[in-house]
DNA sequence: ATCTCAGTTTAGAATTATTCTAAAGTATTG
DNA sequence: CAATACTTTAGAATAATTCTAAACTGAGAT
C-alpha cells in the first residue's frame, strides 16, 4: 500500500486523493523546504491540481500531527520542513532561502531556563546570512 | 541639548518632530520590544501624532542604522527591540509576547561556516514556549 | 530673517500571504 | 447503498506592511 496512505491513516488523517498528492511529494524521503505557494505551483503540474486552500489545510495539518516543521524566519512567507529532526538554519535573507544546518554543526552549552509557569517547546536558531 | 537629536545627527538622519518624539520613547535607556502597531498606539497618547506610515518609516530607518533590531519570529508582526547588544530571545506563540535571555545564559560553543560566498550577519535564537 | 530644495511626512490606496466561509464533494462505517 | 462526518474549494475577507504622490519642513545659502 501506499506509504503516504500508512502515514495518514496512522495520524487520523483520511486518505484524500489531494493529501496523497502531496504526502507523495513531501514524504518521498528528500528533505525539503516549501511554502504554501511554491508547492502549490509545484502540485498544478501533477495530473490534477489541488486548490490553494487545501494547500494550506494541509500544510498545517501535517504541522498538527508533526509530520513537518514550521519556519517563520520572514515576515511575508512561512516555511515548511520536511526534516522534523532537530537542527537548525541558515537563511538568505536577499535570496529568501533557507538552508539546513547539520545538526552536529552547532553545539548550544548552555540554555536558560523558561520563565516560571512554561516549558520550553522549541528551540529555533537562525544564521542570517549576506554576501 | 536633546539626546535624541544627537543620535541622529551622528546618523545623519534629520531630527524632525516625528523623530525625536520617536526616538525620546525608544532610546531612554529602558529595553523595550515594540511592533509598529503598539508604537503607534502608544504615540497616540502624546501631544502631537505621528501617522503610522511614518512609525513604519522611522523604524526601518533606525534599523538600517543600526539603532534597533529587527526580530521576524512571528507570521503577523514584526518585532523591534531597543537592545541592540547580542542577546536571544524567549517567544512566547500563545500570547505573541518576547522576552530577553540574558546574553550570558546561552552559550553557543560551535558554530557552523557560512556557505561559500556568503558571511554570517546576525545569528538569532529563538526559544519559542508553551504552558 | 527668508528662500530654496532635498529630505520627510502623510492619508489613503495597493499589495499580498493567509484565513475564513459556506456550499459541494467524498471517504468510511453500518 | 445510505448516512454522515470529514474534506475540498472558490472566492471573499483580513491585516500587516508597502507604496504613492502631494503637502510639509529643516537647514544651509543668501
Amino acid at each position: 500500500m501506499n506509504m503516504t496512505k500508512e502515514i495518514l491513516r496512522a495520524n487520523d488523517l483520511r486518505p484524500t486523493k489531494q493529501r496523497v498528492l502531496i504526502g507523495d511529494y513531501l514524504f518521498d524521503g528528500i528533505d525539503k523546504h516549501v511554502t504554501a505557494e511554491s508547492l502549490f505551483k509545484k502540485l498544478l503540474n501533477e495530473k490534477r491540481g489541488v486548490s490553494l486552500a487545501t494547500v494550506y489545510n494541509t500544510l498545517h495539518e501535517f504541522c498538527k500531527k508533526e509530520l513537518l516543521n514550521k519556519i517563520t524566519i520572514d515576515t511575508d512567507k512561512v516555511y515548511f520542513d520536511t526534516n522534523i529532526s532537530s537542527h537548525h538554519h541558515f537563511f538568505s535573507d536577499k535570496e529568501k532561502l533557507l538552508l539546513d544546518i547539520r545538526s552536529q554543526d552547532v553545539i548550544i552549552s548552555s540554555m536558560p531556563v523558561a520563565p516560571k509557569g512554561k516549558k520550553i517547546k522549541k528551540v529555533e536558531l537562525i544564521i542570517h546570512l549576506e554576501d
